[in-house]
DNA sequence: TGCCAACATTGGTGTCACCAACAAAGGGAG
DNA sequence: CTCCCTTTGTTGGTGACACCAATGTTGGCA
């Protein structure tokens, strides 16, 4: 369930530290959505939902592009795949003009899934959010922007 | 290393959640302080150092209340603190006046470790906040710890 | 005295991220 | 047409972090 129980008290060494804030928060919302998807989701993972969100957003593509979009590294998507088309959510067709390469597509069933997880999603995220105003949400979507642009171009 | 390759496209559904985004900036946070951890820190990860930083401001503790203050599972803390004392940067003891219980101290080389630690985790933390001015720092502090109260209160 | 709680420890589980190696398939240079 | 290089999917393993269950020891309390 990934309950993360909060510390007693904190060294102030910790507390003052951004980074330290931004990973006990993130813990926070990671069992929270832990907690969403145990109860709602069939036992569905963030793995999951991602490949699924992908999926439905930009149609059929290669397991490698999958993973590229998602950030997911190729071995993972392999597993969750295998995960997802068990449940009858997604399909695996061989690429005919690329016989290595594999097709894959989210199926009805797999589009009703991910509404019902959207769902799931969103009272999380309102839970999770709910301490904000409205205007401490969009600082805090814009901080969180910027920090993953320098991201996506850093290192 | 814990590189966490950026996707290439992100779907919409996720790229608006904060959520989303907070845990992106996290992963980009703890690969960061991994490669920091990694080069200057001897091989400690993130359990040691926050042990170190409890033990410091605190003084001698009990395992079970090291735990607690840290947010750190017995059992890993127990794991950690072997790592720690086979470096000689901690020490165990029993307590004499409760031999079941043991007391654990920061040596001087666990000070000295502590403060070279402490100066890695400056860089990391400044690479990491380098896109934000001076008031979305601010904002992003007061945020986090908005999110972090409400973790200490909810469910 | 007997029971219950706390402590340290061992040994698991689960999630996420990542890496290495492999065979199958395709593409390009010579 | 070969040889080489890359891509693709797959298997299997590693590491960090968080968590849980069970066990033996110890202390406090009723």
């Amino acid at each position: 369930m990934r309950e993360h129980v909060a510390p007693h008290r904190i060294p102030d060494r910790l507390k003052e530290r951004p980074t330290w804030l931004l990973g006990q928060a993130a813990a926070r919302a990671s069992s929270l959505l832990a907690a969403g998807f145990a109860e709602h989701g069939d036992g569905l993972r963030g793995y999951h939902y991602r490949l699924l969100v992908a999926l439905e957003q930009w149609g059929p593509e290669s397991q490698a592009d999958l993973g590229r979009d998602t950030g997911i590294d190729r071995s993972d998507v392999t597993a969750a795949l295998g995960d997802l088309e068990a449940l009858g959510l997604v399909e695996r067709t061989v690429d005919p003009g690329h016989r290595r390469r594999k097709i894959v597509s989210i199926t009805e069933s797999g589009s009703a899934t991910l509404r019902r997880l959207d769902v799931v999603l969103d009272d999380v995220q309102e839970e999770f959010l709910a301490p904000l105003s409205a205007a401490q949400r969009e600082q805090f979507v814009e901080i969180m922007l910027l920090l993953n642009d320098q991201r996506a171009t850093g290192s």
